[in-house]
RNA sequence: GGGCGUAUAGCUCAGUCGGUUAGAGCGCAUCUCUGAUAAGGAUGAGGUCCCUGGUUCGAAUCCAGGUACGCCCA
């Protein structure tokens, strides 16, 4: 270490006090790119015990928000922390590629809508539209990635377009067709007609709006009695055009009804609610009498092929609302069809795929079915077949992209078979750790018990081609690897084979049954099934990377958003259950939303959201990143808006650079460097031994925290430890580094403050990469050429067991409590802390006051007190005063009364309670005559004691002895002027090292008090040279006011 | 319509097994400390612990029903 003053060495760059985190991470990032610590990183570790993580592929298909920024770095902090404990952590990226929100993306760019156009474009040139659609958004996703330090290797992502994914991904399908589980069926679906596909449910569910629809009741006349009708009631008046029956519930009473001169069979129980009070009930109606029972149809226009109008028998008909009786279409409704199905009623859909009648419905040819609703209704009211017609207002789907009103369709569709597996993906997710662990028997274990098959295909262009082909014989056969597709193939498949459509559906193979040509059907699949496939597919299993395979499934930690509990986290495991009879995941983080100010989601539609580029320009990603781990737990939808972060800057972020650029100024004065000394922590001074304690305990509840996927707790842990750190350690140790003597207790505070700074980087380099990079290089790196360049490729510290000092924490507690409550006395007192006062007296047990005696000279300096003495109880710190209970004694004594007021008054308080307390009578002398008082004639009241002022809580109580000497004032004016000098050096702009010359004039009071504490004030202000009445040329002057005494003081730099 | 989750100070959040006067930070007011700090300390104002009912000696906490918001499903 250099003397003070001399040439100096200084050791680290300097730090400003004041920083610009975004431009200080920008020189980060680019420090990180110019030297691939990332790439670094995995080497380093490369080896190690796999820790695996999956990237659940975003879809890149728009710019990434604030809610990608949440689930991005919870994706980055667990895999880091295991990386930084030695762990080999790969990290690949990924990117979902297809579905249908890129080609919606793309019919907005072409200004088209629906089937018909597309392949008008052709699909040749939209689906190379919907590839480079992807791209085009890949580099914002890059780009902020990369801003908020998500360590992901974007160069070797998986992407579901690739064609060796979709190989993969057919092997798959392979597996699954091989054991039987892949299977095509009719099933009426949520269908998008102007889309042209079905959707799935989870897309369904996006859409539904409440919506007013007509709702009309209908007369159907029995044929062989057309006097009397069934009564139909139908909120889909398109779907009359395909009636093929009318149901009736055995389990409803029906009753035959006379209203507005005609007859009508409908629900009994609903006859008042429908028909209200003019309705007269003929007589009651069996449901078995109706089945059977043939009616005249509404419509005619399609001739049906089977049996058909007539009542049929169903238990889901209910009586809840309608008539209770159904009419039913099996194209357009699921229950429709199945009880189709049982009835071996025809199918009657004149329906196109866009929505539209097809040219048999004559009137109606080409309206979108639910836009001819009112004309429908109009031609049945023309017909006398309309009872009446209501709106009615209902939750209806719409789809989730284009808004049309969704309609139910009969559909041929693929399925997997996933009610087969049931089991199986219930024991699955035993294996899974789910954080929170509600999701795993709650959200998620209810979705497996309700298990439905899953509809595999879509009827659209940019997807995974379903790699199946049929001949016309019906023969089918799927495809699973390009080798099979070749060796099956009529003609050479082309060298660069684009395994899209339309490129794949001009392959036509040769069917193995029968030898005639094969076609690819024309569905594509699922885009879940892809990122479902991804723990396969990414590495092109099982045609390559059998090894790399194996070592890496299945994961240990995938973390997504909780809407993907029914999306990627449940693909993900059907894929895995059907291929392997496994969870591909071990630990899965699920987290809340981001809502907005008012707890309300975030959408372009609101106008609500936040992107995250106003946040990383402004305060930086360590901040946002800061804000997110320790703001709530995860896993709650939390309330998100900019301002909430400057919160975290100012009390986290700020707190520690301050911190660390004090350390910088005063070790770069005393050029201290680390590897130079040595102090056993032993050795060192309490404090030190204390922060170092503290650490130890942070180190181990931080690492339980991560081990547990809690990076809420441990970051809320760091953030009080750090305001310790700074508040107490560092605001106690001042003066140790300011000092200029250079003996072990200041080498002790560096290397203390040292360790613990570096300490904390590597605690907080999985949490706030940037910040923790700056500080461990400044402070390791500059001194220490051997040491790893970058925070991230450190060990993650471990809590060192022989720094551990469970009592010295219990002590210092009771200290920071004790100063607490004497502050308060103090305050409560008025006199001020650079007021020194002659005693503190703390209440305390004798545990409490071994703690305290240990540290007792910390407790004198803070409270600013020259002894400290000790008390066994609160009461001996208050006095009491008895007082006549007026009430009582008024009337006993009458005139007399004042002199015994004066009599009580004049009384020992204590010793006249305790004799009273005890039962003893309390005599007194009222001009000359005994007179016993009872306890009851005596009120008390606690009084603070004369010269003290106390302060207590719980239990604990702390008072300071307020009397002021002469001689504690002259002592508090000395440290009076030294608080104003100090102000004026900032004033004057002098370095914290200047030395100066100082020159006083004025009050007589204060030049004396500066005479006698002149070694005192001089050390503190870094004062050379005390003149009084002298001469002062130059400098900076000030004439201070010190408790009305007036003084004028100039001080000067002495030139070094 | 059903399931899951959330609701505590103006704001953001803690609150252990049901147990004393429900806490912290921010913000506000008053005071105070300070040659690292954009900071620190003290005090104060600020609470229908979402509502209603129940269990209990005792409920923010347990139970039932509701309300609002979010997610999932229909």
């Amino acid at each position: 270490m250099t003397d003070q003053g001399n040439a100096q060495r200084q050791p680290y760059s300097p730090v400003s006090p004041k920083v610009d985190f975004p431009a200080l991470e920008e020189e980060i990032l680019s420090f990180w790119r110019d030297k691939s610590i990332f790439d670094k990183s995995l080497e380093l570790r490369r080896g190690g015990e796999e820790y695996v993580f999956y990237e659940g592929p975003p879809t890149a298909n728009g710019k990434p928000g604030s809610h990608h920024v949440l689930s991005r770095i919870f994706k980055d902090i667990y895999p880091r922390y295991r990386n930084m404990c030695g762990y080999s952590v790969a990290r690949k990226a990924g990117w979902d590629t297809h579905g249908l929100p890129v080609e919606l993306e793309v019919e907005r760019q072409l200004g088209i809508g629906g089937k018909r156009d597309i392949e008008q474009v052709g699909i040749e040139k939209f689906n190379r539209l919907c590839r480079e659609s992807i791209y085009r958004y890949l580099e914002d996703w890059e780009k902020l990635t990369e801003r908020i330090a998500f360590w992901i290797d974007t160069s070797d992502a998986y992407y579901t377009l690739d064609s060796e994914y979709i190989e993969s991904v057919w092997w798959v399908l392979k597996q699954i067709w091989d054991k039987g589980l892949l299977y095509h069926d009719y099933k009426v679906v949520p269908y998008c007609a102007r889309c042209g596909t079905a959707l799935s449910s989870h897309e369904v569910d996006q859409g539904y709006r409440t919506v007013e629809d007509p709702s009309i009741y209908v007369y159907f006349p029995l044929a062989d009695d057309p006097g009397v009708s069934l009564l139909v009631w139908t909120t889909t008046p398109w779907t009359l055009i395909s009636n093929v029956a009318a149901a009736v519930n055995p389990q409803i009473a029906y009753a035959e009804v006379e209203h507005a001169g005609r007859r009508l069979i409908m629900a009994r129980d609903l006859v008042e609610k429908v028909l209200g009070g003019e309705a007269r009930i003929v007589r009651d109606v069996q449901a078995d009498e109706l089945a059977g029972k043939a009616y005249r149809p509404p419509f005619d226009f399609v001739e049906p092929q089977e049996r058909a109008h007539y009542v049929v028998t169903a238990d889901f008909v209910s009586a809840d609302e309608g008539t209770g009786i159904v009419h039913i279409a099996p194209a357009f409704g699921a229950d429709d069809l199945d009880v189709g199905r049982a009835n071996g009623l025809p199918v009657i859909n004149p329906v196109d795929e866009e929505g539209r009648f097809q040219a048999q419905v004559e009137p109606w040819a080409g309206s979108f079915v639910k836009d001819a609703d009112p004309r429908i209704v109009e031609e049945l009211e023309g017909r006398g077949l309309l009872l009446a017609a209501v709106p009615y207002e209902h939750s209806y789907p719409h789809c989730w992209r284009c808004d049309t009103p969704l309609i139910y369709y009969a559909k041929a569709s693929w399925y997997i078979r996933t009610t087969a597996i049931k089991e199986q993906l219930l024991a699955a997710n035993e294996t899974v750790n789910w954080y929170p662990d509600h999701i795993k028997h709650g959200r998620f274990g209810d979705w497996l018990e309700n298990n439905i098959d899953w509809a595999l295909s879509r009827e659209r262009y940019w997807g995974t081609p379903l790699p199946v082909w049929r001949c016309d014989e019906g023969h089918e056969t799927c495809i699973g690897s390009l080798e099979e597709l070749a060796r099956l193939s009529r003609e050479d498949l082309p060298e660069d084979l684009d395994l899209h459509r339309p490129y794949i559906d001009e392959v036509k193979l040769t069917c193995p049954d029968c030898g005639k040509t094969m076609e690819r059907v024309p569905e594509v699949i699922d885009a879940w099934f892809d990122s479902g496939s991804m723990p396969v597919a990414q590495w092109h299993y099982p045609f390559e990377n059998q090894e790399l395979f194996k070592r890496r499934f299945p994961a240990d930690f995938i973390c997504e958003a909780i809407d993907q509990t029914r999306g990627w986290f449940y693909s993900l495991m059907a894929v895995s259950t059907l291929l392997f009879d496994s969870s591909s995941y071990r630990n899965v983080v699920c987290l809340g939303h981001i809502l907005d100010r008012e707890g309300q989601k975030m959408s372009k539609s609101k106008g609500n959201v936040v992107e995250p580029w106003q946040v990383l320009d402004r305060q930086g990603a360590d901040a946002f990143r800061w804000y997110l781990f320790t703001v709530s737990s995860p896993w709650y939808p939390r309330r998100f808006f900019p301002e909430a972060i400057d919160e975290v800057v100012r009390k986290f972020m700020l707190t520690l650079w301050n911190t660390y650029s004090f350390f910088v100024v005063y070790a770069n004065i005393d050029g201290f460097d680390p590897g130079a000394h040595q102090v056993p922590a032993c050795e060192r001074p309490l404090l030190d031994r204390w922060l170092l304690a503290s650490l130890q305990k942070l180190v181990a509840e931080v690492r339980d925290g991560l081990e547990d996927y809690d990076a809420t707790t441990s970051g809320r842990r760091i953030q009080e430890f750090v305001d310790d750190l700074s508040n107490w350690y560092v605001r106690r140790s001042r003066r140790r580094f300011w000092k200029s003597e250079e003996d072990q207790d200041k080498l002790s505070a560096y290397l203390t403050l040292h360790e613990t700074l570096t300490t904390v980087a590597r605690l907080l380099a999985p949490f706030t990469p940037f910040i923790s990079e700056e500080i461990y290089r400044n402070l390791v790196c500059s001194v220490d050429p051997d040491a790893p360049e970058s925070v991230h490729l450190c060990d993650f510290p471990r809590a060192a067991d022989e720094l551990e000092d469970d009592e010295l924490l219990f002590q210092m507690e009771m200290a920071r409590k004790a100063v607490n409550l004497g502050r308060a006395a103090r305050n409560k007192a008025a006199i001020k802390t650079r007021q020194p006062l002659a005693e503190a007296i703390i209440v305390a047990d004798a545990k409490e006051q071994q703690a305290l005696e240990a540290l007792e000279q910390l407790v004198r300096e803070e409270l600013n007190v020259k002894q400290v003495s000790y008390a066994r109880d609160a009461s001996s710190l208050s006095g009491i005063v008895l007082k006549p209970n007026l009430q009582k004694l008024g009337p006993r004594f009458g005139p007399r009364r004042p002199q015994v007021d004066a009599a009580i008054a004049a009384l020992d308080p204590e010793s006249a309670l305790r004799l009273l307390e005890e039962g003893g009578s309390l005599g007194i002398n009222i001009e000359g005559s005994e007179e016993v008082l009872s306890r009851d004639e005596i009120l008390v009241e606690e009084v603070e004691r004369e010269g003290l002022s106390v302060e207590q809580q719980g239990g604990r109580a702390v008072a300071i002895d307020t009397v002021v000497t002469d001689e504690l004032r002259r002592e508090g004016l000395a440290r009076e002027l030294v608080h104003k000098l100090q102000n004026m050096r900032k004033q004057a702009g002098f370095e914290i090292e200047d030395t100066i010359i100082a020159c006083f004039s004025g009050s007589e009071l204060l030049l004396d008090v500066l005479r006698e504490h002149e070694r005192f004030f001089r050390s503190e202000t870094l004062c050379e040279e005390v003149r009084i009445a002298g001469e002062c040329r130059g400098g900076y002057s000030e004439t201070l006011s010190i408790e009305g005494e007036e003084l004028s003081v100039t001080i000067d730099r002495v030139s070094a």
